[in-house]
DNA sequence: GACTGATGTCTACACCGTAGGTCTACGCAT
DNA sequence: ATGCGTAGACCTACGGTGTAGACATCAGTC
């Protein structure tokens, strides 16, 4: 039966997994690919290939590529858990940040998506398991005796702080691993000398680089201000 | 002579503007695209048919799309301009804040090729012009007193923030500009109420947003708390 | 059995990035 | 003048991409 047409050999991984092919499945697949090869190596026939399907099987589950990257950034952000009845909110704050990190940490080639999609999508459209964090945010300041105004500021800071660091931290980049002298090691012996003195100088300090650490200062620093200056009617 | 081929129509705005396609020629009219239309928009192919060149001869200035791309990002962040000779450090760290800001709203598309780019280079090989506002904080900031590592914490906190204001900023999108409700506005009635009260209920706080006096308050606390923290032996 | 809707498949189209080759024009040593 | 090297522009062609549109299959309901 079924002899296969001129495309290529349909079956990879497996041909039919087991039953029916689920959103759910999809983007779990998706996001793998993503995981190990970046963004733009993800493309609708590949994900077909790897899922044992034809590729417009996926079209029934994501009416676009973009949403289809809408669903992978979503299915990360899932991750990620508020708990809103928590009374102790600096606690509960630290701790959503932790795990931010950890997620961003987990899936490096997802971040883009993370801080990008956003922007081209109003808030209202975005995907629902995007906003969750931040209702959830707004009803844990909420019960903790902030306005929502201030509640909403919070949220801001706290995830402006959030996405600011990751970006940093992913940038930390290694050239060569191998290598021993920090200068060589971060392929900074490149960079002409009149031209970034201080940047090459610095070559040690940029190979200590401590995230968690770094997280943890900014997060002090942080929370400390945002209890002193809008501290909440008890 | 030189009946066109199968291929489109060669010339669109200008056949051959006046003398040769420099790298920057071809860097500012992607800009301009990318302006317009958005990133994904770009294409070589589009891009030499509003130059009015062959696809090919793009490669005689980019060994690539992506390099054509960093050079985007590039060619907007050299509009960023740091005078490291200014003694009052906190003032001029805050110029460079404003200017980042005005650069970010004025080129919104280009944003995710700012924050996007460097996640996948190393440091060194990134873009020169990349790495110019870096170097010249830094020089700044030991001018001023501080240690090199000191210099480049204030430099990873002051972008951090930065980074991570300007997404925030940017994802004020309205969907409906006309309308007057604020809820409808911001489209915010497609949210189910039950799932996002308290997100439905801070329509008026959303709409208020203001970015520049956002910035500013986040300036306020960051460089003072920098100065306090690190104060550079004087 | 007939109908309906969801799901999968096939074909086809317009577009993409770019490897490889060729044609032209110019600077420069001979 | 001659020849040569080189830089710029162009053409063709290949293998990919996202997805519209038509058709096939099947489950469940009347």
């Amino acid at each position: 039966m079924n002899a296969s047409s001129a495309d290529s050999a349909p079956q990879d991984s497996e041909p039919h997994p087991d039953g029916k092919l689920t959103r759910a499945r999809m983007l779990a697949c998706a996001l793998e690919m993503v995981d190990r090869e970046g963004i733009d190596k993800l493309s609708m026939r590949g994900l077909a290939r790897a899922l044992g399907r034809d590729p417009m099987s996926l079209y029934r589950h994501a009416t676009n590529k973009a949403d289809l990257l809408d669903g992978v950034a979503e299915t990360v952000l899932t991750e990620l858990t508020v708990d809103s009845t928590d009374t102790d909110w600096i606690a509960q704050l630290r701790a959503v940040a932790r795990q931010f990190r950890r997620i961003a940490l987990t899936h490096p080639h997802v971040v883009p998506l993370l801080v990008t999609r956003p922007l081209a999508t109003p808030l209202a459209l975005r995907p629902r398991g995007t906003l969750r964090p931040l209702e959830d945010i707004l009803a844990l300041l909420t019960q903790a005796g902030f306005s929502g105004a201030d509640a909403l500021h919070i949220y801001r800071a706290l995830f402006g702080f959030l996405h600011g660091h990751i970006l940093n931290e992913l940038q930390e980049i290694v050239e060569k691993p191998e290598e021993t002298d920090d200068l060589l090691r971060l392929g900074l012996h490149r960079l002409p000398i009149h031209e970034f003195p201080h940047l090459r100088g610095l070559a040690s300090v940029l190979a200590a680089y401590d995230g968690a650490a770094e997280l943890e200062r900014g997060l002090d620093i942080l929370l400390a201000g945002l209890q002193s200056v809008t501290t909440p009617a008890i």
